[in-house]
RNA sequence: GUGCCCAUGGCUCAACUGGAUAGAGCAAUUGCCUUCUAAGCAAUAGGUUGCAGGUUCGAAUCCUGCUGGGCACGCCA
């Protein structure tokens, strides 16, 4: 149950005025908090207080109130019956559905072939699989892209650099005859540095670079040697992918389709653009001229092709919206990217609504900050480097189990990925979206405060506490506590938490919400005993019940956020 | 130059999108384990919300102008 909303609507309805309903920072003022008197006494032309009173008796009729009053510059505050809260709190794991379930197209993730992951697909894969899972939980139909680069420039670079490896492999031939088996293995970590290798030797040598694109344009129209050699690097690179995504443990993607697949619907796209005259030549290339009289901003023309007739980054990307447009009919596209791609996709946007592919405002770009390293520039491994995803994983895992040992605890390999992989991604999804954030994995693994071995720890506890009870029938709590009652209120924030996080896409609220419940947890649980022995039977079932709720929260929290909850830790 | 984002205790972040006395966590000091997992709980200290104006009952939040940072601005993706 939703209770804010509930109160809300009461409250509105016994007023016939739609005012806001705030929880007020200050617990002493009350549960909840109207500033309705102050809204109506403008239009009223009365003293807010005075108007206060007179609402005052209205709110008394609500037979959830147990008590409300005046305070401040007009506020109305109220709180709840204690056995009302209590009923309420038996479905406070449910998630209200949306009324009107949409269709949701989102991109994210953007893997590489023949390139390992790296820090830049951390956030775009964290958040999109939280906010994904988000949506779903309200009932909305979501399709996840995994727009992957598996086509143009980098291939013809991969190719022409597993040629300069293996010359004499038969791929090479113009004659390759695609039915005759190759007896040749890729090692997938190799692979993975063939795209980087490859791309700084042709910066360094130009009869590299084009023989690389001779070999693009070559792969590109049907060179049945190159197309077998690539399927084969191809199949490694999505394997690797896979095991990305089950150790990041985001949902599998609902389509693996890039580049390659759009490239097939840039006939069909070109044709509109044709037809409605938008493409134009300037300086050998074909652009497309999106600028607006009203812009007052930076406006540069979408490139359609290349000076050397070359697909570019926007057609594909326009050509993966028709046929997103084509295979889902989305009622919303959305992206998750690096924030300094907003222009590109304010390009993108105007584009598809210009050609009437697909309209402007269905569009949303959610653009994420950048992971910084302690001195406040992106992230670098101590070599100096980049930082690849393992690097992350690595870090992690050292300092879990650093961790572990220093309080003399035995935990299996399992468990102490778990933990890490909460660590790094509670940590991701605390911050708000837009804003950079800073990876400092000496402080993500001190494990105290709000990360997600804290989180962690709050579930296994409640879990412990369930698996030491076996049976028991839960009782109504008769006389809260002040803990029980934070409790059950944090707790009933829950749904209200899930459809913010939605209707705002800001899927930090569920990890901070995940931080503030345990918190209310951990002071119940330390102020609250309920398995000792000098606990009597009917608080200790009405504990037990109460505990029982708390998992069932803290566990769809958990869930949404990708985070498994290991057995002991 | 033009535009976008940001600025909150020593550090990292909140503040439910205009509400009451700006909250947490690190770091510091100090209490609490023969009783459900102390990776926990509790307490103390730390603030003119970058600066200056404005809007109103009320501003960290909205507007204007500064200052300081990050980013983007046609053939990379």
């Amino acid at each position: 149950m939703n209770l804010y909303k509930y109160v809300s609507e009461k409250i509105n309805e016994k007023l016939g005025f739609a005012a806001k309903l705030e929880t007020p920072r200050n617990r002493e003022f009350g549960d909840f908090s109207t500033n309705a008197a102050m809204v109506m006494a403008k239009s009223a032309g009365k003293n807010p207080r005075e108007l206060a009173g007179e609402i005052l008796p209205k709110i008394h009729e609500l037979d959830f109130v147990k008590s409300a009053s005046v305070a401040g510059p007009g506020f109305i505050n109220l709180t709840i019956k204690d056995d009302f809260l209590w009923h309420a709190a038996q479905t406070a794991a449910q998630i209200t559905p949306a009324e009107k379930p949409i269709i949701i197209d989102m991109d994210y993730g953007a893997y590489n072939v023949a390139k390992s992951l790296h820090i830049g697909h951390l956030r775009t894969s964290i958040v999109g699989d939280t906010f994904n899972r988000i949506a779903k939980s309200l009932g909305h139909k979501t399709f996840s892209w995994n727009h992957i680069g598996d086509w143009g420039k980098p291939m013809g670079l991969v190719i022409a650099w597993i040629e300069r490896l293996h010359p004499e492999l038969p791929y090479f031939r113009d004659d390759f005859n695609p039915n005759t088996p190759v007896d040749f293995e890729i090692d997938e970590q190799e692979l993975n540095t063939y795209y980087p290798a490859a791309s700084a030797f042709a910066k360094e040598n130009p009869e590299f670079q084009s023989h690389a694109q001779e070999i693009k344009a070559k792969f590109q129209s049907g060179h049945p040697g190159y197309f077998a050699l690539y399927e084969k690097f191809l199949a490694i690179s999505l394997r690797t992918m896979n095991k990305t995504v089950s150790r990041l443990n985001i949902l599998p993607f609902d389509y693996d389709l890039g580049e390659r697949n759009a490239a097939k619907y840039l006939g069909s796209v070109e044709k509109i653009l044709r037809e409605k005259n938008m493409i134009y030549e300037n300086d050998g290339a074909e652009i497309i001229n999106v600028k607006r009289d009203t812009d007052n901003k930076p406006m540069p023309p979408y490139m359609w092709r290349d000076s050397r007739g070359a697909d570019t980054y926007d057609s594909t990307d326009l050509a993966a919206v028709y046929c997103r447009k084509k295979t889902d009919n989305p009622d919303k596209i959305i992206y998750f990217t690096d924030l300094r791609q907003s222009l590109h996709f304010e390009q993108l946007f105007r584009v598809a609504d210009m050609s009437g592919i697909y309209p402007y405002d269905k569009f949303e770009h959610i653009g994420y900050g950048t992971i910084n390293g302690a001195d406040g520039k992106p992230f670098k491994t101590r070599d100096g480097n980049a930082a690849g995803l393992d690097d992350i994983f690595d870090i992690a895992n050292d300092a879990v189990r650093a961790r572990v040992q220093e309080f003399d605890k035995k935990l299996d390999d399992d468990t102490i990925q778990t933990i890490a992989l909460a660590a790094v991604k509670f940590n991701d999804l605390l911050h708000d979206v837009k804003s950079d954030y800073i990876f400092d994995p000496a402080q993500i693994t001190s494990f105290e405060g709000r990360t997600g071995p804290y989180i962690l720890y709050t579930a296994v506890r409640l879990n412990s506490v369930l698996r030491r009870a076996g049976d028991f029938s839960a009782t109504a709590i008769t006389e809260m506590c002040s803990d029980e009652r934070n409790l059950i209120m944090e707790l009933l924030d829950f749904d209200r938490t899930i459809q913010s996080a939605f209707n705002e896409r800001a899927t930090d609220l569920v990890a901070n919400y995940a931080y503030d419940l345990c918190q209310m947890v951990n002071t119940f649980y330390h102020n609250c005993p309920i398995l000792r022995e000098d606990v009597p039977a009917e608080i200790r079932n009405a504990r037990l019940g109460l505990v029982k709720i708390a998992v069932d929260v803290l566990t769809k929290t958990l869930d949404l956020m990708g985070l498994k909850v290991p057995n002991e830790m």
